[in-house]
DNA sequence: TTGTAGGCGTTATCAC
DNA sequence: GTGATAACGCCTACAA
């Protein structure tokens, strides 16, 4: 393999000249640039990213650390990350964690190991770094895509869950719905917790009393919203509309309610959230609220870049809209 | 940042020894690497990857070439790749190419350039190099896990979709189905001839006439799904059972049918392909070909470390089983 | 078992 | 504008 001495001495200049019409073209003579990518051509020269990084410090990759990548709202979000990354002449490392912070914590460690150079986080953990930060030292770049306790400032960007939460609930108490039933997300997590906030507040908006017995915790999956369904309806409680903190889980519902023979949204009515694509084509197509995913990643590697090219210390937190999108899954209940 | 100079300094041995104690901790007395640890934990010393990668001329990196990771198709297969690649010490970059064969090229050019070690494709596409391999010089490490035209010979993993396809239709068959519609992918990908060449030899072995105003072409798509059925049904040609190239095909088209008011299995019996796990919880649940999409990821990735590793250069073929699950879309036909 | 030293390929700092 | 050269941090003969 060809280096850069080789083209150097092939196009009659010095290395550090082809260093340069490599990474700074506008200060050398276009004369010699020809010559230089004539020799590149020629010798079929690629740029060991090794070396130059070595010699940077930087790696031009970015760790993005997410529990699994297996749904499509994770992998929406990835892809907004390579997006950016990608039109910025980084890449993206894969971090799986599987939920377990000691790999997150080890994921981390490859950025002072110079494997990466910051951190994209899609996840429930937070890796030790961050809860304690060293005395001695700096913290390395990190970027928050989701939901945190709001103590710690790291840039971050999200959609507001609460407010889009309380949407969901004024959507079914205008179609006439008073007895709404809840499924939650795991509430170790803080975006479950800020979604039931919402269901919570939007109950308060419309002076409905909150009532325990309606709420299911569930895992953001298919299976749990189907289980926590069969046990909603196995307690024998009333209802007739049901707010879940996901499509998966409202797809889930969905099935549990068929398999019983209720009807949606003759029966019950339910909704989701995230807008995955599947809900649009599920029977009968699921009302939810659409969270802009690509973009929470695009935007996510957009701070990521501020952080590590300009100095730009200020945490800036980004918001995204988020917005109801009404589909034949909810209706009025029947009198 | 501590580097190895430092530790050997703190721990009172040289650089060489404090190399081999990181790398190859046997050779060197169980005392010596005790001081060792105790510097570097002291230090908090991390090994430079860039550095290392440099001498060793390997970057640890693989790059993963898929045109999108937004269907759980595609990340499914990844989070396999990942796993295997996690466990051997190394990283999963991602490369999202959109289809575009010249983003592919300079995926491929990262290779020389030791970001990569080497490249998994799935992709409909082929890098030059393997279309049109240099004269000179050595091909990259690539492994294929998905079809291919068969000239090629990549190391490659898939299922026999052909088979596969078949099965479908003799399971159609069985229940009493002759008028069998399909919905195929997009023709120009060998993945599609492959399972659409199923569907015929399935036909063949079920001494049913093939009828090309039965077949329609999609993309995969939940939306190439439902408009590829709006066209079969507008057409006006009489089916009792479709076999769809994809699970998101098919759901797409149970979509179709429903808006029509349709009834599945009832009017129309449907199966899918793939095992996506929305099948399981539509309504109703999808008769599909369970594809071992993670299982796939993984030996691709352990045929991409025999590669690196050993100069294992035999270009290995792995055909790993599916198998058809019968859920409730399909049924037998009215009489 | 451990130490010495050369080199991996690039970029950045000086000179000119 | 261009050239010489010293790092960047590590690994691995080779020597001891």
């Amino acid at each position: 393999m060809a280096n850069i001495k080789d083209i150097a001495r092939h196009a009659g200049v010095s290395v550090a000249t082809v260093s340069r019409a490599l990474s700074n073209p506008a200060i050398v003579r276009p004369k010699t640039i020809e010559k230089i990518e004539a020799a590149i051509a020629e010798l079929n020269y690629e740029r060991n990213h090794l070396a130059a990084g070595l010699r940077r410090q930087r790696s031009d990759n970015v760790i993005v650390a997410v529990p699994s990548i297996y749904n499509p709202f994770t992998s929406a979000f990835v892809q907004g990350i390579e997006n950016v990354a990608r039109a910025n002449n980084m890449r993206v490392l894969l971090g799986i964690t599987e939920g377990d912070v000691s790999t997150l914590n080890s994921y981390i460690s490859m950025i002072a190991g110079k494997q990466a150079d910051g951190m994209i986080l899609l996840e429930n953990n937070l890796p030790d770094v961050v809860r304690n930060p060293p005395t001695t030292g700096t913290i390395p770049p990190i970027v928050a895509a989701c939901e945190y306790p709001p103590e710690l400032d790291l840039p971050r960007v999200t959609i507001d869950n609460v407010e889009a939460g309380a949407l969901v609930v004024s959507h079914l108490r205008e179609l006439g719905h008073t007895r709404i039933a809840c499924i939650t997300g795991p509430m170790a997590q803080q975006m479950s917790k800020d979604r039931s906030a919402g269901y919570k507040l939007g109950l308060m908006r419309a002076r409905i009393e909150f009532d325990p017995a309606l709420v299911e915790e569930g895992e953001f999956s298919l299976q749990s919203g189907y289980d926590a369904m069969i046990r909603l309806l196995d307690s024998g409680v009333k209802f007739t509309a049901v707010a879940c903190a996901s499509d998966e889980t409202a797809l889930g519902v969905m099935s549990a309610l068929q398999h019983r023979g209720i009807s949606v949204p003759g029966d019950v009515s339910v909704a989701g959230f995230d807008d995955l694509r599947f809900g649009a084509f599920a029977s009968p197509p699921l009302t939810t609220i659409h969270v802009p995913t690509a973009e929470i990643g695009e935007t996510a590697m957009r701070l990521m870049l501020d952080r590590l090219l300009q100095q730009d210390q200020t945490a800036r937190e980004v918001t995204l809209p988020h917005r109801l999108i009404v589909r034949e899954s909810t209706a009025a209940p029947r009198s």
